[in-house]
DNA sequence: TTCGTTGCAAACGCTTTGCAGCATG
DNA sequence: CATGCTGCAAAGCGTTTGCAACGAA
């Protein structure tokens, strides 16, 4: 996770313009635990900027996403989530409240990472990875 | 991976009836290594039955999804995919080609899972391992 | 004969795009 | 002041749905 500061600077730098809605945006990203939705994004940034549209979100996850400071996660059947975490961990999808959490295992999917890559002759540059089930507030429930 | 005739067996037991367009949707993804999208299920298909619609597609593999027979795989910026494949597994995606194999690591997954389980609390049911380079082919040309 | 399945066409909904006006650097 | 960014509106497109006809059991 890295600082707003950072990143701001990172993309000054790179010649990109620094709006207060990308900061707005990316601040939002930050901060949040939810791995929100383009749409959790908007209503939560129009509490400061009224204006902010459904597009600049786009535009911006998208910018983002390119400049390697946020990954995009797809769902089947879902709409798709937004997370600033880019750092290697495992996503834990509760599949009755759709709560997501991340799980820290640097190490096990570093070593998963260099078998797979050995195995298959692919050079590795990232990944994603889910575990799906019931959290434990809904594992006892269990409609 | 199962056979085509326990396929048609136990859905046939379970009161579903077994269509020509379905069993022959069901064999194509049961000898496909590609993870076929939709579109290349129904063209495929198409060359024995030429009515084959997407409608139909759609349906069959949402079924088979929730048979347990199939998972649906999603990535961001493009259309779903279809494997038949659910056994615990990685899939190495080539984001030149776009290429996808399946790699067995049933052991470091399942010793993942128990990890995360114990950590988060979740109770596991499924999930879902990706990562992505270039394959083989693609990590020389790198255009 | 029954009722689950097919396939056309239309609807749906998330995401992308065109473009005029705006504001950062 | 130049040009990249915003935000509205419209288009795009993969997927889902309604429904009449069909065919598996």
């Amino acid at each position: 996770m890295q600082a707003l500061n950072n990143i701001i600077v990172s993309l000054r730098n790179k010649g990109f313009r620094i709006t207060p809605q990308r900061v707005a945006i990316i601040n939002y990203l930050l901060n949040s635990q939810i791995h929100p939705t383009a749409e959790e994004i908007c209503k939560a940034v129009q509490r400061k900027y009224p204006m902010m549209s459904m597009a600049t979100v786009y535009k911006t996850v998208d910018f983002l996403k390119n400049m390697g400071i946020i990954q995009e996660l797809c769902f089947a059947g879902e709409v798709n989530r937004y997370d600033a975490n880019i750092s290697k961990h495992v996503n834990v999808v509760c599949i009755r409240c759709k709560r997501i959490e991340d799980i820290d295992e640097q190490q096990s999917l570093s070593l998963l990472e260099s078998r797979v890559s050995d195995r298959s002759r692919y050079q590795i540059f990232g990944g994603r990875f889910e575990l799906y089930g019931y959290c434990n507030n809904c594992k006892n429930k269990k409609t």
